[in-house]
DNA sequence: GTGGGATAATAGAGAGGATC
DNA sequence: GATCCTCTCTATTATCCCAC
């Protein structure tokens, strides 16, 4: 789902009609903008930061308030302070976890609130802020809450609105912040249609606000992203028509994981771990095909390598070197196959297939660019490798050009410093595909909602 | 390392129908 | 009436991803 134009281009410098009467709405009383994506929310946000500006003028210490804007993903943070940064005449910040805020102390953040009047922030970043004490939901005197249909069950963004509701209920003179909820999609979760009802009303009590939408409904529709839908089907059962090769590269698979975790002396976590490379392998052969399946072997040998050398546990370091030769081996048997690398079209699932002539029939088209969602990360980057041989091997894909992006996770990466220096490359990557550098961004749920590609 | 949400897979309970 | 099967709904568990 992506965000339209209007929250990444220039400010516009003249409000939509229906616009202005959500605006209208907000200033009186706390709303819930429902608006489908690409209709300009974040424009009324700015417009309502404006109308409340007087409140954050001068300094904190002698009383002025902040404006602070919470929202659920790191990328969609930095990419909303700065489209409000290009709009409104203060100093607007965007604070996230890898800065560190976790260890910052009260008189650090004194400074930045001393500094900027408008705060955009993850959810957990504020709630931290509130529990600390390093503010009060009374110093705020507008909280804009983007994705809001996230302020359910024991989210963050949820916790936050339970602090404002205790202050509310302890303290009738309290001076609380306009509460302004922004979101295309009120619900998202599978639920009855009996349901429905309640769950909207949970959330308009959960943000002490009205959920509103404009009476404007075919204005709205045109500057709305109406895609074109096309569903494609793809044979599941296509898998047990696998090759002999394929078939035998899982059993070997299966195999080794038999052998894992009936092994001796090892802790059940460290076995869970081999097993799931192990799984991941299999997966990788089964939903993708043999071309990544391979590919997935030669690249988790070279890591578990690494893996087994700085292991101290001797017993571990053992069944990981033996692990690491037999993948070893089957990749000796996978070059055997070499036919496998030559055309990769032939040796994928019935699904990747499909997808591969989706991309095939794109290159006549003067630009293209395309993103492609994936459940998990391991199949993120072994799309993105596909697709990046396919370019190399084959003329008829040659815009082929593609590469990955997930999210932050230290299980996955390592050490906070990888994390961070992860999270650098995925900015990188993320602007040179707005950029145009490359053609295809393989996906998981990091670019799902709000982020503007 | 911890916590959270969404979802898929699984097992269990209950309703209803078919058969002997 | 007893037994078996199927369907549907619900609760639990596991997995995945993302955040700090």
């Amino acid at each position: 789902v992506l965000d339209g134009d209007a929250e990444a281009e220039v400010p516009l410098l003249v409000p939509r009609v229906y616009q202005l009467e959500l605006y209208e709405h907000a200033k009186e009383t706390n709303s819930i903008l429902v608006l489908g994506t690409g209709s300009g929310k974040t424009f009324i946000a700015v417009l309502l930061i404006k109308h409340f500006a007087d409140q954050i003028q001068g300094s904190f210490k002698e009383g002025a308030k902040r404006t602070v804007m919470i929202a659920n993903t790191v990328p969609l943070v930095r990419q909303q302070a700065k489209a409000i940064g290009q709009q409104v005449s203060y100093n607007v910040q965007s604070y996230d976890g890898s800065m560190g805020v976790d260890y910052w102390d009260r008189e650090k953040w004194m400074t930045e609130v001393e500094k900027n009047e408008v705060l955009v922030m993850v959810a957990q970043v504020f709630l931290d802020m509130l529990n600390h004490n390093y503010i009060s939901i009374t110093q705020v005197n507008l909280l804009i809450i983007d994705e809001c249909h996230h302020t359910t069950g024991s989210h963050a963004m949820r916790e936050v609105m339970r602090n404002y509701a205790s202050v509310k209920q302890n303290d009738s003179t309290a001076k609380l912040p306009r509460i302004l909820g922004l979101t295309a999609s009120i619900i998202q979760k599978k639920c009855k249609q009996y349901e429905i009802s309640k769950l909207l009303n949970d959330l308009e009590i959960s943000l002490d606000s009205i959920l509103i939408t404009s009476k404007h409904y075919e204005e709205v529709l045109r500057h709305t992203t109406k895609p074109r839908v096309t569903i494609l089907h793809y044979n599941p059962t296509i898998v047990e028509n696998m090759s002999e090769h394929s078939q035998m590269l899982i059993s070997h698979l299966n195999g080794m994981t038999e052998d894992v975790s009936s092994a001796l002396d090892i802790a059940k976590d460290d076995k869970k771990k081999i097993c799931k490379v192990l799984r991941n392998m299999r997966l990788a052969i089964e939903d993708l095909g043999e071309w990544c399946g391979r590919r997935a072997i030669e690249y988790e040998m070279e890591h578990f390598e690494e893996l087994s050398c700085g292991e101290s546990d001797s017993r571990l370091a053992e069944l990981m070197s033996e692990i690491s030769a037999r993948l070893t081996m089957l990749s000796g048997l996978c070059s055997e196959k070499e036919e496998t690398f030559v055309d990769p079209r032939a040796h994928v699932s019935h699904h990747v297939s499909r997808l591969l002539h989706i991309v095939h029939r794109t290159r006549t088209a003067e630009s293209t660019h395309g993103l492609i969602f994936v459940k998990t990360r391991f199949s993120a980057f072994l799309l993105s490798a596909l697709l990046e041989k396919l370019r190399l091997s084959n003329e008829e894909y040659a815009h082929s050009s593609s590469k990955c992006i997930v999210g932050s996770n230290a299980n996955s990466f390592g050490d906070l410093v990888a994390t961070r220096l992860h999270l650098k490359e995925q900015t990188r990557t993320l602007e040179s595909f707005r950029r145009g550098d490359f053609h295809f961004l393989v996906s998981t749920r990091v670019l799902e909602e709000g982020v503007d590609v």
